[in-house]
DNA sequence: GTTCATTACGGATTCCGTAAGGATG
DNA sequence: CATCCTTACGGAATCCGTAATGAAC
């Protein structure tokens, strides 16, 4: 069908696997199949691009791509597991690179975090000025984004580390370290009944509106549960992805907040009255995740060390060599 | 140190590491070093060889190797991680080519055993019959050698499976599949005395100058733990690599064979009595050692079931999946 | 008609072999 | 002096960009 070249040049192209390819397939698939696309990304040409995708199917002798016409229409079941090797191999190749730049020189270096508001605006700061001043020449990315995000940032390897409280336990290829408990509290202006109260129930907070986070963030689904249990469907006010939010309306008069005990700033919401409530929905626990097959630069150590001081680079190490047992649901039913 | 040329195209060589510098560093740590012979090993030139090499390592910035004057003379710590980054690697390219291959006809290929003495000479040979009917056109190889060697060559990916009863525990990027028990007897001439007896003890096998395996050959541990716990030291007659030369000296009268039950065959070995002394020395176990991160192609998992009739690639995935705690020794002591 | 992948082609780069050079033991 | 790695150099192959072609929506 592609003309008639099937009989030139059959006996063997020296034709090598290259790193590059295993890149391109690699990226056209993150780039939902669209070549230009792609090209952008990697600032090249995508004619280049297509000729070694087309090189390396051509060397393989299947089709990783299917093509309606000329268009990418999917990936092919051996493209799955091949671009699934591809990653992991290219992730590799990062870590033959992070392993030269730590012997050359163990105190430059990028350390990219994926994190979520929580963590970058309450937990965070005091750790990364400490790590900075210590680090001066490691150069920080902070990514921000949802705990879906950015657990599948670090799953693919676009950052280091991730840190958050929900989703990293759904990667397989993650290490998952437990960094520390908190509970949430509750927000009210000065003047609300609730701080009347002596001992606070889960029934007084379910009779007015409540403010707090949406789903998938900063712990919402064990307030789900706290409330499901016991039979209440408070009404919800406003759900919001970060804490500031919430404070603002909360300040609004809109309801009772419900926030991570870290968001709350004695000084800077000093017009708001926090009310323990960990009695009501329980603890939380703060997670870093990190690729099982990163390697770990000194600097990684040192961050997770400040992050959590009870992570020493031991216990990590000893967490990693562990593999999870097949899928432990925490809740299984 | 090196010439002056510090200063001169400091500012960026548009170099991207290739596979195949990861390639020559792994294949030159696997040649002791020597490039010339790794140069022959994979038919190209030497002066190329060492080219890639210098690049790979001026654009990691590091030493992969230590040079004394010009010959190699160890590797550094980095070169350590990176080679074994560089083996994980290949393996995984191995396992895109073999995943094309699977797609593109899986019934075709190569199967590369490697095995000992005993199981290739009484065991496999059934089970390769059965093999090569079903699968025509898959090319087999067979490489022989010490429990250790080809322990050794299924980690480094040079074979796809290793069967053997031992060292393949050692290895902790082997999934290690248990597949048979089998336990020993003893080879004598008809007319030797241990034939009167009704129950052979350890005790009388002692007393005469024994001829078995070498250490680290087919159970060879099994026999002195056995002889060890009743404080036996029974002669050696001799000590070989496998059952035939062992028959051939209990044939000369030298002692009391001790050999694995497969080794014994009732039509060519008829001129000597087979006494089964499983009573005396236990039994030993058969085990399938493969690469954690192999791709199982389908025949493989056929050649696992024809040897194995109980491993069904459902146990065999699920064997992968669980990860052996850390150092799980059978016999601990 | 727009978007997008493929083919064609040409310049620059890279690869890889042979030959010569220098260091080690 | 034998072994072995490095440098030098030249032909061949490859890479990668621009431009033109063609298919799909």
């Amino acid at each position: 069908m592609q003309g008639r070249s099937c009989f030139t040049r059959q006996f063997r192209k020296r034709n090598h696997m290259k790193l590059q390819q295993l890149r391109y397939i690699w990226e056209i698939s993150r780039n939902e199949l669209n070549v230009s696309a792609t090209a952008d990304s990697l600032y090249t040409s995508q004619p280049g691009i297509s000729k070694q995708v087309r090189q390396l199917e051509q060397e393989l002798g299947i089709s990783i791509f299917s093509r309606n016409g000329k268009q990418l229409t999917e990936i092919t079941d051996a493209g799955k597991l091949i671009i699934a090797l591809a990653g992991e191999i290219l992730g590799k190749t990062q870590n033959i690179r992070h392993i030269a730049q730590e012997y050359r020189d163990n105190k430059i270096g990028t350390l990219s975090i994926a994190t979520t508001h929580t963590q970058a605006r309450y937990v965070l700061p005091p750790v990364i000025r400490q790590f900075m001043q210590r680090y001066p020449a490691i150069k920080l990315n902070i990514h921000q984004g949802s705990p879906m995000q950015i657990a599948e940032e670090v799953s693919r390897g676009v950052v280091d580390m991730a840190i958050a409280t929900e989703a990293l336990d759904q990667f397989n290829n993650l290490v998952v370290l437990p960094c520390y408990e908190w509970s949430r509290c509750l927000l009210v202006k000065p003047e609300h009944p609730l701080t009347q109260l002596d001992e606070i129930t889960l029934n007084d907070v379910a009779s007015y509106p409540i403010v707090t986070y949406v789903a998938g963030f900063t712990g919402r689904s064990r307030i789900d549960q706290a409330f499901e249990k016991h039979h209440l469907h408070p009404q919800s006010a406003l759900s919001a992805v970060d804490a500031d939010v919430i404070k603002t309306y909360v300040r609004l008069g809109m309801g009772v907040g419900i926030v991570a005990q870290m968001a709350y700033d004695p000084v800077a919401d000093g017009d708001l009255v926090a009310l323990d409530a960990s009695h009501l929905f329980g603890e939380s626990i703060t997670k870093i995740g990190l690729r099982r097959d990163l390697f770990f630069r000194e600097f990684i150590f040192e961050f997770i060390r400040l992050f959590a001081p009870e992570l020493t680079p031991e216990k990590i190490k000893q967490a990693i060599s562990f593999r999870e047992m097949p899928e432990i649901n925490p809740v299984e039913d």
